[in-house]
DNA sequence: AAGTTATCGATATTATAATATCGATAAGAG
DNA sequence: CTCTTATCGATATTATAATATCGATAACTT
């Protein structure tokens, strides 16, 4: 933020701490705090002062003050706007099976700025059902209502095979940006983000700590 | 791998990129190649040339050959040893709510040699009955069947303001590796390893990605 | 058999992010 | 009012990962 509006240019790890900086400080906030200091935040989140406080810096107003920190409204305010969590977009789900059904149910996106519309699936037993008060539509629909609704997110909660033309079909019908759990790759044009949720990736972590300690135990 | 059977340290990043190659290298075999060259694969999964050389380097036994590439089932076996895929870690799920569920529900992890055997739940009404097969039990049960089972690893998916006790309680329990869906820091001991699907900071990706487009084209 | 070429391994370079260091400054104590 | 101290901003350093470069080598072509 800071001054004119906009830019400071913010990296793509620091961004996705800001929802832990965000959820603590509006815990913060409830408690009656209106100012708060890098090292306090860095010590409750298990991350380097420092690292915080440029953090903090970059989304604050003004600066720091020495020995008090910054000012909680204001950092909640920038976070919440360099989140989007101000101005919500609305997103279509693909796959409406076991995972697609629990993100559809989950409340918690309204409050990040996504807002579920609508589903589409292949099984015609799920057409013209609607779960969690959001309707399912068969996937010859998608390319319409993505474009009527100025819909610009997709998220793909299909199997690995079917990723990819579904995939193909988001982009043609205008979607800019996808959320993929589907365990593949994607292939898109140069202008589109795909975010891969990656469960593979996390057990791989998961599996490599795992081992690594049950063998230092007994080497 | 190479020689001896084991160290070769693989990076953090590398090990996330290695179930893609194993999905891709899988593709590969069951089409009857039995050899891959590295910028095939780089151009399939939109990675770098040299990045994707050296990943598979360290999961081939030998070298690769010059203008053929590697030997394809060397680089899955090795692969799917480096993930854990050949012996299974048993883990246990708390929080049944619709994310638990559909996470009990989804058949994927089994390959990726993750076993859920059993669910805890703080609700009464859910206690005792089953999902997916797996049992839910009461959270007061939770360190004795995780000590008696030897459960190493805890998936969290119960609301972020109840993940840290949950967390305390696994770790108390013998757990070494937690996967945590809850929105959420989460404080361990210095051993244990927490593994946090962020949902809130892929949004975040997405919604600026977002923004950033739709403002380039009218600035 | 000789020449061409795609790929390899190894090393060097660059990019990105995390962390350490240090003088400056404001809050609070005495 | 002065002294102490916690925190700040800025700069420098280090760590980690991604990418570029280049000689060497094995497959294929002619």
């Amino acid at each position: 933020m800071r001054e004119g509006g906009s830019p400071t240019v913010i990296s793509k790890q620091a961004l996705q701490r800001l929802p832990y900086y965000t959820r603590f400080l509006r815990g913060l906030r409830e408690q009656g705090a209106t100012i708060v200091a890098a090292p306090a935040v860095a010590a409750a989140l298990g991350l380097n002062e420092v690292q915080v406080r440029k953090d903090l810096a970059a989304m604050s107003n003004g600066y720091g003050k020495p020995k008090a920190g910054f000012i909680l409204d204001e950092l909640i305010e920038n976070m919440e706007e360099a989140l989007g969590y101000h101005n919500s977009d609305d997103a279509v789900l693909v796959g409406a099976g076991s995972l697609g059904r629990a993100l559809l149910g989950y409340g918690g996106f309204a409050e990040c700025g996504l807002n579920m519309v609508a589903a589409f699936d292949a099984n015609p037993a799920l057409v013209g059902s609607s779960i969690s008060g959001k309707p399912v539509f068969p996937m010859s629909k998608l390319g319409d209502i993505c474009g009527r609704m100025n819909i610009h997110i997709g998220v793909i909660t299909v199997p690995a095979c079917a990723a990819q033309p579904v995939c193909d079909e988001l982009v043609a019908a205008g979607v800019l940006a996808i959320w993929n759990f589907a365990p593949t790759h994607l292939s898109v044009p140069a202008n589109i983000l795909v975010q891969s949720e990656n469960m593979a990736a996390s057990l791989a972590l998961l599996s490599n700590h795992l081992r690594q300690r049950l063998h230092e135990d007994m080497p």
